[in-house]
DNA sequence: TACGCGCATAATTTCGAAAATCAAACAAAA
DNA sequence: TTTTGTTTGATTTTCGAAATTATGCGCGTA
């Protein structure tokens, strides 16, 4: 086999981000190599990379794990959210052109589709595979014109954990109602190419998240004195 | 011996940062087992582990390689320095107290001691161990105080890449005379508590290694047309 | 000479087991 | 009863070799 290494990782990849391992759960190198056919070592290595992107935590003598849920790391992949996407789509409002925008619009036209159908069943679960995977293709078309694959692929990294985090019962497996308003709103605000409404309507989306509020500005007055607002 | 991985992670993390493989060089097991005295699987494993942290490039079948040098990587992570130092300095300024100030100081006057030294001998090479982790501390500390663990882990993380990628002799391995006014008017920004001076004199700091200006701001009138600036 | 094909060599990937380390259960002493 | 020390079993880490895959070279052919 040629890539198995790569199989294995876009494989454990996937059943991390959909919640198949409880949060802090161990990941033990000798039980998964049965579900691959494959040596520990393999295993290992697979898990070795997937710790460097958050995905897996890693711990010194002590193996394993899936990440426990934690409402500080969640505030937290929230709030880089906020930073790099409001970056990302507020740069490919500068730099993208029609195709751009047409792929935006395709993006949120089938994630769309499947929200609906999601609010008539009130249930997402059947589809959540399909709606996981529309949702993450909307968000990063979003910044795809950005014009920096270092910040597309940051963004990927982060978005995957926040994922993670957010995918268990609780939490209605990240979907909320409001997604169907607030998708809409950050698609306008991209065809008016309005880069204040961008940042506005992505951080309405996420802030949800948010166990506080982000810190407001200091403002500076004339005599270079300085408070909060 | 304990944290043999751990250790030679440090270690090959350190050559690679201060440009001791030539940009491009292929890192071969076999050959680095033996600075180490242990077995090219044990190797192996630290590539991978630096090579999700960008220091190292993997290519499949193809091994391990030091990156090679790109103006338009530069570029990107140029970028990403000004993204997430502006924001993780504003916040320190929000959150930060006299202790982060104190540390702040400490961290410029240490830097600002070699600066000078290098100024007077003209020459960074014989204080370049000394001058590169004191500029490193600096910039960490000026973040320090976000209350992003996220937020700096991501940092330190793009700051590493930034510096292998300057560290040749024809960018005087990141070394300009600039440095000590700049250093100093972010000390300045950080202690008058001045988030606009802040991002601005992040910005001038870093923006000679951006190839091109980054994109300019689209501005929307009343009636909801866009145009550049 | 230029080009493609197969072979030999070198490099990478995978493996299973040995060595090192940790955790838990049990026993002995305070 | 609580604390401390020891042994045993399980887990993690390291290793060196086998299997797989890529690379470079010589040879034949156009």
């Amino acid at each position: 086999m040629a890539a198995q290494d790569a199989d294995i990782f876009d494989d454990m990849r996937h059943r991390l981000i959909t919640g198949e391992f409880g949060y802090g759960s161990k990941l033990r190198a000798e039980k998964l190599r049965q579900d691959y056919n494959c040596s520990a070592s393999t295993v290992r290595e697979v898990l070795f990379r997937l710790s460097t992107v958050g995905l897996v935590d890693f711990q010194e003598q002590r193996g394993f794990r899936s990440p426990f849920q934690s409402v500080e790391r969640q505030h937290e992949l929230t709030h880089m959210r906020i930073l790099l996407e409001t970056e990302g789509a507020c740069l490919s409002i500068r730099l993208g052109g029609v195709e751009w925008e047409s792929r935006l619009s395709a993006a949120h036209h089938k994630l769309s589709h499947i929200e609906t159908r999601v609010r008539s069943s009130g249930d997402v679960i059947p589809l959540l595979g399909l709606w996981s995977r529309a949702e993450q293709e909307f968000h990063e078309t979003l910044i795809d014109a950005c014009g920096s694959g270092l910040l597309k692929r940051t963004h990927k990294v982060i978005y995957e954990q926040f994922r993670q985090q957010l995918v268990s019962a609780e939490t209605n497996y990240g979907y909320f109602p409001e997604n169907i308003r607030e998708h809409q709103a950050i698609l306008d605000a991209a065809l008016e190419r309005n880069e204040d409404l961008m940042r506005v309507t992505v951080n309405d989306h996420l802030a949800r998240n948010l166990i506080r509020p982000l810190p407001q500005k200091h403002h500076t007055d004339a005599l270079g004195k300085s408070s909060a607002i």
